[in-house]
DNA sequence: GGTATGTCAATTGTATACAGTTTCAATGAG
DNA sequence: CTCATTGAAACTGTATACAATTGACATACC
């Protein structure tokens, strides 16, 4: 096995297979309802079989693909309601984490959401487009420090992937906008008020909602 | 290969060690913190390593194990707070079912959910402690099929598991009691009150938080 | 002509073999 | 006596080989 193509060794090949994997799910290059055969995906990324499948059956757990035994994985396909079904579940936890930031956040916290915050208001103001999503997930990586729940906050990174992956045909760019938003649930933090801080927080995901959606 | 020990064939054998090795934890067979070692399971389950590797993989990712890259699996271990930070969510979610029960069930539904509660109100009165769990898991699954959201049903049966396990020492037996609570979620799902359903099962889960942590 | 059946290719499920790391203990030096 | 070194054992990570099942297509039968 010369030059593995992806990722460096001795962090496992399949860690690197299901990022990989993953991404190119999310990208939209293996298409809802593909199949998805180990043999082939093993040509193609240099591995054998083994790493594919665990990536596979991993994948499967996260939501990104489905496997009938003896029949292989297929890329899912996401009916409008699963989508929708996704949202309202991210909808609630959001909230649970602005609620749990507001209760539970250090200074030093509120200080890093406030220059996460000022810096994505900046950015979106001088329509640096190119650098509001990594703004984007950092600020709700800050509020989820703050909130201080690891499970909750690794549950939501995935959802959030897989929500960006289901409405990705309909992504209106709606960056610059949220914002405004985010400074409210960063006010309702800085006061400690946990009702205000959960409302703001789910209008929020309220908004990129309809932005996707369209309705 | 002759006769497996565990399940019958062509569901494929990782599934079968996948329950396996969750049902030993949960017992407390394998003890938290201790090593989970490839080859052993595989003598022990009469299966090679293969299946084995796929199950602990997938353990890993709901949260029941713990895997360092080269290092081997280990029964997780749970603090007392990431024990209750899991309870919040649950907590959370278990508030959302009930909304979304109460929303958009079914004439159908709703007369299911009557029944298993009486059945439920009757064996906790007959003192028939022995049917208390299953129909207690019965109640939930009728009350997620009314919320018509698998996704979520999904997350809360493996975190009620978790919980389940990770308050096992503590556990007081309170089976009777909540199947007056369950009544009080059944009479708003019934009357379509989306805010009194949520309550009431926060009121629920609230309630078997205090039994096992015992505050 | 339509349905049942048999055969074959494709693909998954499982086992075994080997290579590379990590761990642990014994040994030796300071 | 403590700490670093080194060697071997244990274990994981990966590859390859084989067995078993499925699905499709062709063929035979009613």
């Amino acid at each position: 096995m010369p030059e593995p193509k992806l990722g460096r060794r001795h962090q496992p090949l399949a860690a690197a297979v299901l990022t990989s994997l993953r991404d190119a799910i999310v990208s939209g290059i293996y298409s809802p309802g593909q199949r998805l055969v180990e043999e082939d995906l093993a040509l193609e990324l240099e591995v054998s079989r083994g790493p594919i499948r665990e990536a596979l059956h991993l994948l499967a757990v996260e939501g990104f693909v489905e496997i009938e035994p003896r029949r292989g994985a297929k890329v899912s396909v996401f009916t409008r309601k699963q989508a929708d079904d996704l949202f309202v579940m991210r909808l609630t936890l959001e909230g649970l984490v602005a609620r749990l930031a507001a209760e539970r956040r250090t200074e030093d916290q509120l200080r890093t959401l406030r220059e996460v915050c000022d810096e994505g208001l900046a950015a979106a103001e001088a329509q640096r487009t190119e650098d509001l999503p990594s703004l984007n997930t950092g600020f709700h990586e800050a509020l989820a420090d703050a909130a201080d729940n690891t499970l909750l906050a690794e549950q939501l990174s995935t959802m959030s992937t897989m929500i960006q992956w289901a409405y990705a045909k309909r992504i209106r760019e709606r960056l610059g906008d949220s914002w405004n938003e985010h400074r409210a649930i960063v006010d309702a933090v800085a006061a400690r008020d946990a009702v205000a801080a959960e409302a703001a927080a789910q209008r929020h995901v309220q908004n990129a909602w309809v932005a996707y959606v369209g309705n």
